[in-house]
Order: structure tokens, then sequence, then C-alpha cells
DNA sequence: CCTTGGCACTCGTAGGTCCCGAGTGCTAAG
DNA sequence: CTTAGCACTCGGGACCTACGAGTGCCAAGG
């Protein structure tokens, strides 16, 4: 139903529009793409492909536009991911690389993305649940309550203050500690809650009160409230794009955890790069954008996900070849540590 | 030069410029406020306050909208900071209250400020080295290669990989964590320096290479680097005043760190709040904003600075009511853990 | 000297009209 | 199926006008 020309005709508006931001009309697309048909014919095509829902005109008598779908089947058929230039590659490497903890690697990954796509970057944390505890603290900060600080081999480093039932001395403190970290020590956040039986008969009876506490605030609160860290970056770049009236519903979506959330949510398969365009896009108020996504981490291990954000008119190949490019170099950095 | 009831004319403009956000001429000027004279009067009397540079015309033949140092006059003597609602004031207190970690307290905050002001707010970490050691520790990550944590008593946790010019075995590392947290556990950041030297002498030979490799990262690189530590929100307000052309400029300044430290930078007394008006502003781009600052942290020692950005045309005794309550809330908050 | 009513003047905004041109759809011929 | 030709549409810019809020000034009165 669509011949080749067709197709090549879409493809030709979509990359117009893209990078003039107006409508682009049957004249203009036999100049610029050298075509070897006459513009009423490109105009028959224009015609078809609107009624098949691929493009539409914003007036009766002005050029095309693609609308949501049109830009699907352009990232499905008719675009291929665009790999980084050499000095792009060579610029993510040595920023990523200078990085001293996880807080600095993913910040400097949205600043990253950011940068390469002039858009909005998101990056999640690497979920606690996937990563395996590599060390429990416990600093006493009064006979009754004490600090907890969970690290994983991921790098996160999650705090969080415990009230204690029955007051405790330090011996008690370091034991607990001790026994803690042997116990759990390696072992995936998730399947920590099954240790914990096995690790309160290791304990005295006097201890086992608190340290249950203890365990309690860790797996529940502690695991749960931070499960999803997510940040991101680039606001500044929606200003540029006239968003028209939505700039505000927009920035009001991004500030909140959920939505940020559920906008990566949808990213299906690791190693996959994950296209929702427009009203694909289930998030209210971010309708009128496009979001490009991707897991990272090891190819067997995906750690979390991280993406970009911007008007559903944007540059796909584009925006899909630093995606995947930084989610593979962050994969990468964090396999190292 | 400018008598009672010129300061109150100015006032009575600043108060309805801001709610109404419309230049305001002499004729509505008497109506709202129940002026005991005519408009004519009240147009002599602008027209001095024009002549002073305390108010300007954006067109010729339009109402007046008072100058940045218009403002400062009604910021320094025309009103007073206002008080905050009992029922805000509870709603502060649970909801700050209820935060179980330095992050979610840094969190809760700038939410709140967001919610009570409807516009950016911006806080900064307890300060490293205005903190004292509370903990460090250190896990081993590879024979030359470990993770230093620091636990201050502000509860702020920073983390940083250190790579050893020698390898470790565990019982030097217990051995070493032992002495530089009881070396140095209880004091200041900024005094830890000096020690070192001491601590160097209660260790064995074979440990001071490595031990003084760690030492000389946690104090150059770790505090260095995240000495500052600040985040900001509700950018979503700033589309709702309309900044005309400045909104990319502003948020492009929202999101360089540098940028937002010298924001507050200019915060100078504890316990006072700060009011910088437009230009007054040094930073490049926030020149039609302005600023509400002070430090939280208790009287006698203060922590950090918090704020407010929101355009001139601000209502400045509520902010100024606001950012007041939440950093003394901020403040008891933190004295407490 | 301050206040006030009166009045001419300014000028930005809103609404209306006109024209241009890009872009379209249709038709008839190749 | 392609193409040239042509009538048609309609958004946007240029231009104009009327309106009215708001001003500055002046001369008279307290």
């Amino acid at each position: 139903m669509l011949d080749e020309r067709k197709l090549t005709v879409l493809r030709a508006i979509v990359e117009d529009y893209v990078s003039t931001t107006e409508p682009v009309g049957s004249k203009s697309l036999v100049d610029r793409h050298h075509f070897d048909v006459s513009s009423a014919t490109i105009r028959n095509d224009m015609a078809v492909l609107e009624e098949q829902g691929f493009i539409a005109q914003p007036h009766t008598s002005a050029g095309r536009v693609p609308t949501d779908k049109g830009y699907r089947l352009f990232v499905d058929r008719l675009s291929s991911v665009k790999p980084l230039s050499v000095a792009e590659r060579r610029a993510i490497e040595t920023f990523l690389g200078g990085a001293y903890s996880l807080d600095d690697v993913v910040t400097r990954t949205v600043r990253l993305l950011v940068q390469l796509t002039r858009q909005v970057a998101v990056v999640q944390y690497p979920s606690l649940t996937r990563s395996a505890i590599r060390h429990i603290e416990l600093v006493p900060l009064a006979p009754q309550r004490l600090l907890l600080v969970l690290i994983t081999d991921t790098g996160r480093v999650e705090q969080c203050t415990v009230e204690l039932p029955e007051p405790w001395d330090d011996d008690s403190v370091s034991h607990v500690r001790a026994v803690v970290n042997t116990c759990l020590g390696g072992h995936k956040l998730s399947d920590a809650a099954v240790m914990v039986s096995d690790l309160a008969e290791r304990l005295p009876a006097g201890e086992r009160v608190n340290a249950n506490a203890v365990l309690a605030v860790l797996l529940a609160s502690l695991v749960e409230r931070n499960e999803e860290k997510i940040v991101f970056g680039g606001a500044a770049n929606l200003a540029a794009h006239d968003f028209s009236k939505g700039l505000r519903e927009v920035l009001e979506a991004l500030e909140e955890q959920v939505v940020l959330m559920r906008l990566l949510g949808e990213t299906t398969e690791p190693a996959i790069l994950t296209v929702r365009i427009g009203t694909e896009n289930e998030v209210a108020g971010l309708q009128s954008t496009s979001v490009v996504s991707t897991w990272y981490g090891n190819a067997d291990q995906p750690l979390a996900k991280l993406g970009v954000l911007g008007p559903t008119r944007m540059d796909y190949p584009g925006t899909m070849g630093a995606v995947r490019a930084v989610a593979r170099y962050v994969g990468q950095i964090l396999a190292e540590s």
C-alpha cells in the first residue's frame, strides 16, 4: 500500500521538519531532495500519506507535518541509529572515566547526555534490589539510636537512622555488625530477606531484639524507599524548543519522582533502545514529547535505565545513537568498580 | 525628601503590582487604598518617586512599575516579614519531622519551600568543613583499591574510591580504620588536616604509605569536591511567571552548580535574612530575579544556606516569612539528630 | 506651598481590512 | 501513473483606526 517512493517522501518530510521546524510542502521537498518526479506527483503521494495518518497539515493551506504515527514508521523502518563520531566517543570515555564515585558517575552521565543531545536527560541509579550488599555499617548515635549505612557493589550508599527498642553498648553493635556482614555480604538485596531468620540464630538472645529492628528497617524502609532513585537535567533545553503552552506542564511532570519512574518504566528489554513517541507515552502532560530510553549495565546483569526526553520533533537517529553509546560506557565504567 | 504619604504610595504600588502583575495608575491606586487625597495629588507624588528612581513607566502612557531600587526601599523600610499561619507551621513541622536521613531532609526542605512560596527553592547541604567526623569506613574493593566512606555528625555520607600504592590485607585495613576513627572521630573536618601527622606516628611503618594515601584523598579530593553540595526545585513555577525571553537563561543558570553557589554566596550573617533584588544580583542571567536567603543551623553553629528565587516582582514579606520559618525548623531537625 | 479639578496629549492595544504567497486539490492531457 | 496548469484556501504581515487608561500641566482654591 505504501510503495518505495512514498516511504522516501515520508522520510524526507520527517528529516526536513526536524531540521527546519516548519511544515514542509511538496515544492521545497523536490528541491532539497532531488526527486526525479514533479511536485504534483509528490503531492499525490502526500495525499495518500495523509489519508493513512502518517502526516497532517496544521492549516488547510500549509505544508505537512509528521504525526506520531508518522514518526513511529520513521523510527521503525526508515532510519537507523546514527553512530557517534570518534571525537564524541572519546569525549564520553574521558569524561566518564574521571568519575570517582557513583554519584559522580550519574551526575556526569546526565550532563553528558544533555550535552550530546541538547535535550533533557533522565538517569536512574542502579536498582538496589538488583545490587549485592558490599558492606553494612552501624554507627551508634545515642544509646537507642544508630545510623544504618548500606553500601552496595554498584556503589550506592544509602543511610537511615534506626530507633532501637533497647539500649545497646558498643560491643554489641560491633558483634552484630560483624555477623550481619558475614551473613549478608555479597548477597543480592532481593535475596537478603530469606537469610534473615538464619542470621538471627547466630546471635545471642540479648542482641536479637535490636538486630531484628535494624534488619527490619534495612529491608523494609531503606531498600523500599530508595529502590528507585532518579535524576534529570537539561531542563533549559526545553525552553529552546517552543512548547507553546505545555512547558510548565512538562517541567511539573519532570519534577515528580513518580512520573520520572513511569517515564522509563516501559523500557523493556536490556540492550534494546525503546522509543516512545508522543501519545504513546502514558504520562499525562508529556504527550507532546518523545522518550528514548534503554537499560545500562552488563548484558547479563542490567542495573537500571537511562534516557532522553524531547519534543516529538526530535532527531531520532542522533538521539538514539547518543543514548546507546552513553549507556554502554556507563555499564562499562560501573563494571570496572 | 520623601514624606510619609509618598512612602505609602510606593508601598501601595509595590503591593498592587505584585498582586496584579500590571502597571498601576494613579486612579486605581486611590480606589483600592482609600487615600483621602485626589488622584492628581498621587500623580504628583508618583512623579517625584519616578524622578528619584523608585518607580518607572514601561510606556509613556501607562501606569508605574517599581524599579529594583523601589523594591529595595520597600523591603528595607516599608514591609515586615509576614509570619506563617499556624496551619502552615504545623505542616512544616510534620512534613520535616518525618525525614529519615539527611538526603531526605534536604529533599523535603526543597519541596516545602516550593510549596509555600510557589517559586524556586535552593538548599545547600551542611558544609563538610564545618561538620565533625562521625565515622570513617574503609571497604576493601580489590588488593590495591578501597572505598572510603565519610560520615559526618550532620548526617552527610560521602564516598570515594582510593587507589593504593601497595596491596593491603584486611587486617591492616581494620587496624588503620580503628586508628583513624579514634584519632579523627569527633573533630571538625577543617581541623583534621593538622592532626594527620600526629596520626601517622601511631601506625607501623608498613601501613603508613597506604594510610597516607587514604588520608590525602580524604582531605584533598573528597572534602574539597563535595564541600559544596546544593540542590534546587520548583523550576516549573518559573514557567508561570512570564519571564518573557529570559526563561531559558534562568534555567541554564540554575543548572550550574557554580552559579547556585554564588547565588547563596552573598548571604552574610547567620539568622539574618538576605534579600538580593534584580541587578543587585551579580550572577548574569539572573538579574531579573530576586533571591531571599538565609543560614540554617543553630545560631551558634551555622551549617549552610537555603533560599528562594523568583521574579523581582515577588511577595517579599510572604517569601521572607517562609524562608525564615523553614530555616528555623530545618536547623531544629538537624540539631536533634 | 500643597491640593485639586480640568483638559489636552500620548501611545499601546484590540479589532478590522487588505493583500500576498505558499501550498493545496483537481482536472485533463501525455 | 505522471505532469502541467489553474483555481482556491487561508495564515500572516502590513496598515489603519478607534478606544481608553494614564499622564503632565495649569490655573484656581485652601
